[in-house]
DNA sequence: ATGGTTGTGTTACAA
């Protein structure tokens, strides 16, 4: 079982890039973020004809998360609990195969501090309050996306001169360590255990071509799923593509159940 | 080079 993720930066714009990833990774569930539109303006009709199903919750021009699967979709939760007035579209979350997978947006956060900065750390207690309960079931889930977060100076490219900035924060970093202490698994660090490995990089100064990436995009494993882990990859190369989107794919394999 | 890019949806804001 393949399981991805990508903020793909629009849909709408990424639409030839996904469907060409999805033919030549194949995987099985593709967690999407940053689709910028609404649910009607999805398009399902081209995933559906690549072989998966969608599960969409967008927004009107920012924001907007999915769940593609090659399996059924099962039990759909739209929207992040902890907080009726939050109308940000980050957050989805599915039964895919017996495991339940979601597809997180966490809010960027800047300019830190500031009222954007308050709003991510507080997304960030309502995401660590439900993965606590997500835990409780003591099921197999995967919580995938682009989390914001740096978790240490070594995902960085340059530790210095983001230490100020939301990402790489020292409130983020303990609210992502937080909700790790949990019982969650870095899949990526559970395969990987050190150096520098990226998933976005700025459009900003020819960054990609100087290599001036984050770590940020990030599958978090229950035990029950990291008990199966296989192995995990950021694909690098989609970031290389024409027109490409700043964040590239990063994929899990977990074998079946024993 | 006192900046840089991309996207949405109007010309400002988010990332």
């Amino acid at each position: 079982m393949k399981i991805a993720s990508w903020n793909v930066n629009s849909i709408k714009q990424r639409i030839d890039h996904v469907l060409r990833w999805l033919k030549d990774a194949d995987p099985d569930v593709l967690l999407l973020q940053e689709l910028k539109c609404i649910d009607d303006n999805f398009p399902r009709l081209e995933i559906e004809d690549a072989g998966y199903n969608a599960a969409v919750h967008g927004q009107k021009a920012f924001n907007g998360v999915a769940i593609l699967s090659k399996h059924p979709i099962e039990d759909v939760k739209r929207g992040l609990p902890g907080d009726s007035k939050d109308e940000q579209a980050r957050y989805i979350e599915a039964t895919v195969n017996g495991i339940r997978v979601a597809s997180i947006y966490l809010p960027n956060g800047n300019p830190a501090p500031g009222e954007k900065f308050d709003y991510k750390l507080r997304w960030m207690d309502r995401l660590i309050v439900h993965a606590r309960e997500l835990l409780a079931t003591e099921r197999p889930f995967v919580l995938g996306g682009d989390y914001n977060v740096c978790p240490k100076d070594e995902d960085v490219y340059d530790p210095e001169g983001w230490a100020e900035d939301a990402l790489c924060r020292p409130e983020s970093r303990a609210k992502f360590r937080a909700l790790q202490n949990l019982g969650l698994y870095d899949a990526f660090r559970a395969i990987v255990p050190s150096g520098p490995y990226y998933t976005y990089w700025d459009y900003k100064g020819g960054a990609w071509n100087k290599d001036h990436g984050l770590r940020i995009d990030h599958l978090l494993l229950s035990p029950q799923a990291a008990d199966r882990l296989v192995t995990c990859e950021i694909d690098k190369r989609p970031r290389g593509w024409e027109k490409a989107s700043d964040h590239t794919p990063i994929w899990c394999s977990l074998k079946a159940a024993d």
